[in-house]
Order: C-alpha cells, then structure tokens, then sequence
RNA sequence: GGCGACGUAGCCAAGUGGUAAGGCAGGGCUCUGCAAAAGCCCCAUUCGGCAGUUCGAAUCUGCCCGUCGCCUCCA
C-alpha cells in the first residue's frame, strides 16, 4: 500500500521495517481537559489506518501514550485545591468512553508519561552526557544547536526560526529554540527525583521519545509510523526527533511520520486552547457515532476539514442508505469467501491509496446499488471501516415512544370527536387498536377518517405504513 | 515576516496529464386509495481567475484573488 509520509514529504510504498509486524506510536490525550471531534477525527484516522492494517495481513503493535502530566492540570490541581492526577484521571476517562462508543480499538500500550519516569530520566542522562541538553537554574534544556537535522521535518531553518517573534524569551536558556527535557518542581507541584539535578517533572517532549524507545524501539533502529495531528509537527514531533535520534543506532526514528488534517469549527481551529469546541463526549450524546465516523470517512484524512452540524446529518442518512441495504442483502451461502475477492480488490485499490476512505465509501454504495454481495461481504468492510453492523441494522431504525404517547393520542382523538370504548392500557396496544380501526374504515373506503387516524397517530410520533402483508408501524426517527 | 495546505455542482467531497467518483439536497418515476418506506432514473461541456507548457490540463508552470493552518500549549 501507499502512504503518505510527512518526513519526506511524498507518497511512498509502505512496509514495515521488521516482516509482518507494524509498529505504531501515536501522540495521544493530555487530558487536563475535555476531548473534541477534532480529537476524534486523528484517532479515528488511526483506528481505520491500523484495521487496514491487520486486513492486509501485518500483526500491528499500536501505542497511544497519555501525557498525565501538564502544566494545565497542575495549574487546574492549584486553583481547586484538589490533586492533579485526579484531574487527568476524570478527563481521561470520559475520553476513553468516547472512544469506545466511536468504537476504536482498545490499544495495545497506553503507557502513561509518569509510569515512565525512570525511562525518561535515562535518556535525558545521555543527552546529557552526549553534549545535547544542559541544566539550568530551573531545568534541564535540549541543546537545538547540536542537532544539525533540526527543522527538517517541519522544513524550517534554524535562522528562520529564530528570527521569528513567537518563541519565549528566557534568560536562561542558551538559544531561544532550547526546550525543557526536565522541570524543576516549584512549591506545592508534583515532583519525582532526579538525582543529582533535582526533582521535577519531565517535558512534554521527553516522554514520546523515551515511550517509543521502550516499547517499540529498545534497539535504536526505529519504528514504522509515528502519527498525530498535524499540529503536532512543530514543535513537537521536530524535538522528538532532536531527542530521539541523536542517541539511536539507525535513524531515522519513525520510517512514516503520518499527520492527520485539523479539524475546523466555524473555520477556526477547534482547540481547548481557544474554547473553540464542544466537548466530544457532550456531541456523542446528540448524534450517532457511527454517523460521525462516516462523515470523517467521506474526507481525505490529511485534508482540512470544516466541521458543521449539518454535514452530521447528511453522513447520517447516506449511512442509513447502507443499512437499508445491508437489512435487504441475503446472508453468504456456504463456502462463499469473504471477502469476496472481487469486492476485496475494489476496496484494497481504495484503500491502499494513501487510506483513500472516501473512494472506500463510494465502492461500497456502488456495490450496494449495482450489486448483491452478501451481508457478509458488506459487514467485513464496514469492519475494516470501523463501523461494523451491529443488530439494530436489522431493525428498521426505531426510537423511543414520548413517555406521554397514551395521554397525547387521546387529546388528538379527542379533537377528531373519535370516541374509543374500552382503550387498551398500553401505548403498543393502543397503536395495534387504533390501527385495527383505521384498516375497518379503509375496508369500508372511507379515507378520511382512515387518514384522520394516521395523521393523529404521525402528530404523536408514530408512522403508519402500509403494505401487502399489512400495516405497521415505527417511532419517527429524528435524525 | 517565514513555512505550508486548500479553493471541484445549492452543500460536503474523490480525483495529481487522457477527457469530472460518491454522499446530501433537489426533480421525475415505480409501488400505493392517498401516504410512508424502499427501489429506479435525472442532476458540473466543467474544476477560484488570467496567462503558459502539451496532441491533450481540474491535474504541470507562472502570476493574481480568496480561505485556513503552523511558526507558542494543542489531535
């Protein structure tokens, strides 16, 4: 397949550097705050990227670390007198919920930047030792200067850099572009020891690097994908680099640097930073996840993408078009592969593309509408896709009757002056009679009482469909 | 100021040299007493603008216009 690789800057030919293995290191949460969809699009990207993956034959060895120690939820520990952890700990919950209703995949390591200290202070002793990072009077900084390849990812020279206005001033830091490995603790902050320097915390940086090392690269040959938002290029995936490679047998330090497009609300960035967002777990409860998974397939992952509520929807029907059909296909017969190899060959062209999604998709609403492959067929893609079917695909879709359905169907039957002898006592049982009376009146052709009844029963959120085999009925879904 | 991405139908969007996928919306039809549901069909002579390269350009080059991102914590 072919991939698109931000450290040289063009599409290439994927394979892994060890035979049959794919090792993944994504920059995940640092949930000192809510997660957002734009956070849902990069891992959701990465859980369709690591399916396609296993699909294509490779064992595949996923981590995603979470960065439980920042500045925000030390601050946020200060200001509410509480722990931080504790803070990290909520916030990292209510994400992983929301992954598991986006249905990602649990991933193989999820290590924690604070289980990892001991790794971490390893490798910044030999930065340290190697002449790359030096110490201050308020922490241990990474030496840019001694790094010639710096900016090559993010293809920015030093000079330029530095003549930018942007970067913080700090008198104690040889160079502006130095960043800290290592933070000396200041009263009343988490602190860990590091002897001889001082305790304190690690940076933001350290911790990829000294993560992916453990448990994917113990040997300095590097590993097959790095991935992250594409904010993450600068400067985060650049001091990564700096960090990592200097002290590795064979760079570079990840094969594929892999970086998802940004989503857009309102065509502004959503961030936490500006509180341009709602929160992902408050917008899973308005819309189905599959839904949002779908609308995300539909764009190039590297694409800017502007999120609207409305493109929520549409995603939603065209979905609902595929489980229509997916209610209407017939299960494989007996010794029928699947995947069909024909159906196989269509989504692999898609799909090893550079992970074409949207190509994926317009495939399979071909197949659907030109073609019968079994359910089986249908399934196993929108699997590889990420969104399974599940049970309620065969069901019509369906919703909630109003609690209040009894006493609002009898104030609507009121008013048509109906008058019902011995009403049923529950809402199903008063639809079955009401639909009785409606097929006597239709028997006797007298439409505009059978269709003063159906339009009642539409006010109360019920629709009436009728058929050879008889009528029936569903709660309208609003989408 | 530097670096970069994008601009394709009413909306979303695939397509990086060979004559415009797909979805939503819209229109028509089948079925039906009428509906609903489902299905079928139609829907860009044209890809922000202007030049250029080419037998051939949405795709390559140049300039211009517009939107956004990164350069600071960020997926």
């Amino acid at each position: 397949m072919k991939l698109y690789n931000s450290r040289t800057r063009s599409v290439e030919a994927f394979e892994p550097l060890r035979s049959g293995e794919v090792r993944i290191y994504v920059c995940g949460m640092t949930p000192s705050a809510q997660a957002h969809l734009g956070h849902a699009r990069s891992f959701l990207f990465f859980d369709v990227l690591r399916r396609y993956l296993k699909h294509r034959g490779y064992r595949v060895n996923y981590v995603q670390n979470v960065t439980d120690i920042d500045d925000r939820s030390i601050n946020a520990a200060k200001a509410t007198g509480g722990y931080y952890h504790d803070i990290v700990d909520g916030y990292y919950a209510e994400f992983k919920a929301s992954m598991r209703k986006l249905g990602v995949l649990e991933y193989d390591h999820e290590p924690y930047a604070t289980n990892f200290i001991e790794p971490i202070q390893a490798m910044i002793r030999e930065l340290i030792e190697g002449g790359h990072a030096y110490v201050t009077q308020d922490g241990i900084y990474y030496r840019v200067a001694t790094f010639a390849n710096y900016g090559k990812l993010a293809n920015r020279n030093i000079d330029e850099l530095e003549s930018g206005a942007r970067i913080e001033i700090d008198e104690h830091k040889e160079d502006p572009l130095d960043f800290a490995l290592w933070k000396f603790a200041k009263p009343g902050e988490p602190r860990w020891p590091f002897e001889p320097y001082g305790e304190g915390r690690p940076g933001w940086h350290i911790e990829c690097s000294a993560m992916s090392r453990a448990l994917l690269d113990p040997d300095g040959h590097g590993f097959d994908i790095h991935g992250g938002g594409a904010d993450l290029i600068f400067p985060h995936h650049e001091n990564e680099i700096a960090q990592s490679e200097p002290l590795m047998a064979r760079p570079p330090m990840a094969n594929f640097w892999v970086h998802g497009g940004l989503l857009l609300f309102e065509n502004r960035k959503m961030a936490k930073s500006i509180g341009n967002f709602e929160p992902l777990s408050q917008l899973l409860e308005r819309h189905d996840p599959q839904a949002i998974r779908w609308l995300f397939l539909q764009t190039g992952y590297r694409k800017v993408m502007n999120f609207t509520e409305d493109s929520i929807g549409a995603a939603a029907i065209g979905l609902a078009r595929i489980k229509a059909a997916y209610r209407n296909l017939t299960p494989a017969t007996d010794g029928e592969p699947i995947p069909s190899p024909e159906l196989d060959r269509r989504m692999e062209a898609a799909l090893d593309d550079d992970v074409n999604t949207a190509a994926a998709l317009a495939v399979l609403y071909d197949v659907v509408n030109n073609s019968t492959p079994s359910r089986e067929d249908l399934a196993y893609w929108l699997g590889i896709l990420g969104v399974p079917p599940n049970d309620s695909w065969l069901e019509e879709p369906s919703a909630q009757l109003a609690p209040d359905f009894i006493p609002k169907i009898l104030h609507e039957l009121n008013k048509l002056g109906f008058v019902i002898f011995a009403m049923p006592p529950t809402a199903e049982a008063t639809i079955e009679k009401l639909i009785e009376l409606r097929n006597e009146a239709r028997l006797k052709k007298n439409w505009s009482a059978s269709d003063k009844l159906r339009d009642a029963l539409q006010r109360c959120g019920v629709e009436l469909k009728d058929s050879k085999e008889g009528t029936t009925w569903s709660v309208t879904v609003s989408p």
